[in-house]
DNA sequence: CTGAAAGCGCTTACAG
DNA sequence: CTGAAAGCGCTTACAG
């Protein structure tokens, strides 16, 4: 050792990789996406992408897709990714209680795991690769903050798509929330909650829409995640204006109402660079041996009509 | 060539690499850093943070910096860069003049450029990466729209720090007020346009100064350039409120009036990813021999103090 | 011009 | 346990 630092020997891994031609499995436990406009098929194809990078370095990776709305489904994929015996994992944990117990056999059969999306805290994770979501729900309130009147009504729009709402939703309010009662201590903005089944509640869409109509006081709302163009679809339907319009990620869906004016912020994790830094510090843990970042944060990108053309798409 | 084809035949890199051994010779010319905090020391970082991943390739990188302000320098460094021989180039090609003499000669080298920070159009570069300037402009009006009075007077202050002014800077200014053209078209805003010496021209600040002081009307400044701490400092220290400022780069003096409250939005470039994609780039072409794309456009990130702590660090 | 041999810097099965 | 040999999939100098 003393004559590698003398000569500050660096192994060359080419070489390495070149000799040795093992073949290192990696299996990524993350939901199905149910079509190409999915949120999740953005992270996969950011896993495949850092994949064409390794590939000659005999990487294998597989895929173990759960639906998300699915504890079972997630147990059950969890059974597969175990009996493949992979090198290293990535999940993302939306099952509090499932996804302990996935860890804990990880963990006795000393296979590396790292989070992406959602985070639990303190489970001996490599790794966190995913946004602030305080911190996001926290940029949105100034977002809206300064384009609406200063007295005024702020809905907040929660679509509980299921019972445990992956932790993240609750953040995100929670910073928007905090914001207000730093910057408006004198509460002349109402904040107004509100939560909505995901499934297509037509009758509840109908209400709201009377709401918005008669209450003239509401001239912002945020949606805590990607349904937010359930909400500018409605906004365009009864052409309310006057209302901003602030809700997550880049969907078809959303990017068109983007455009079109009806949505004036979305707010980006950039799904795609999470998956691809997901496989790379993976890869650089399992392979390379070398030290990773224990969390990883995505910037928060505020993406409007006039630069959403610009983002980097994978 | 057909049973390649049949074979679906790839041939493997890394044995290449290691078999061949051949050291590929990258130059770079970009402005020199005059200090730790100069905005071209984060393309420089993100070039050598691309090269970590090469470096087992064999690839050799060699920097040749010039005074930005210097067009001689510029010469000169690039006489250097020819004598030197690299099989490519990436060049900011901040003097027109200059820049069209030494690709003229690398085209007679075959040796392929690429462009960054700066683009010539229709030069045969191999590919621009960079950002849309016009577009960074139209959007930093648009942000400043949105939170100013709708009549009001807004400053347009340029930085010219020297003669030929890089192109983008006029590009900018030229977006800006195409938005104010197109959603203003009776002229609510007022757009004043004002030129100032680069140098520490204190008597202009003063004059400056008393202008925003008188000038009840002013509620927005959009500076074209990263030299927006420079306002920043005399709007604090003149304790001007209720004036909107945005301007350009993630320079620690901008970053740090951001976080205060003085500057409200920053238009970030991403200038590390440029410097690592511009490397990425020209090794895809010359030893990867892959087809790049010819313009590259880095997104056009909007900075506020909210989202400042997240941005990647290279 | 063609084709076989040596070698790139490692890993790993194997002989001693 | 130690150490030399073979081989990973290519490139390139060289013999024919």
């Amino acid at each position: 050792m003393k004559i590698v630092e003398e000569l500050d020997y660096k192994p060359n891994l080419i070489a390495s990789a070149l000799a040795s031609r093992k073949t290192t499995k990696l299996a990524i436990l993350i939901p199905r996406s149910i079509s190409e406009e999915s949120y999740w098929i953005k992270p996969l194809s950011g896993i495949n992408n850092a994949l064409q990078n390794y590939i000659q370095y005999g990487i294998e990776v597989k895929f173990f897709l759960f639906d998300f709305f699915n504890n079972k489904s997630f147990e059950e994929e969890g059974e597969k990714l175990l009996e493949w015996v992979p090198q290293g994992v990535i999940i993302a944990p939306l099952f509090y209680k499932e996804s302990i117990n996935l860890i804990g056999q990880l963990k006795n059969l000393s296979i590396p795991y790292l989070f992406i999306d959602t985070n639990i805290q303190d489970q001996e994770q490599l790794s966190f690769i995913g946004q602030d979501s305080f911190q996001s729900g926290y940029l949105s309130a100034k977002l809206l903050d300064i384009c609406i009147p200063s007295s005024c009504s702020v809905l907040i729009i929660n679509f509980s798509h299921r019972i445990d709402n992956p932790n993240h939703l609750h953040q995100r309010e929670e910073g928007f929330r905090t914001y207000f009662e730093q910057n408006d201590p004198e509460h002349k903005k109402k904040l107004i909650p509100l939560a909505l089944e995901d499934k297509e509640d037509e009758e509840f869409i109908e209400n709201l829409s009377t709401l918005l109509a008669e209450s003239k006081t509401i001239h912002g709302i945020f949606v805590t995640n990607s349904k937010v163009y359930r909400i500018a679809r409605l906004l365009e339907k009864k052409d309310l204006r006057g209302i901003r319009l602030i809700g997550y990620d880049l969907l078809p869906k959303n990017t068109e109402f983007l455009k079109k004016g009806v949505i004036d912020f979305l707010i980006n994790q950039r799904p795609e660079e999470q998956g691809y830094n997901a496989l790379t510090t993976l890869f650089d843990h399992v392979v390379g041996r070398k030290t990773v970042e224990a969390i990883n944060f995505t910037p928060i990108d505020i993406i409007t009509k006039e630069n959403i053309d610009y983002q980097k798409v994978f």
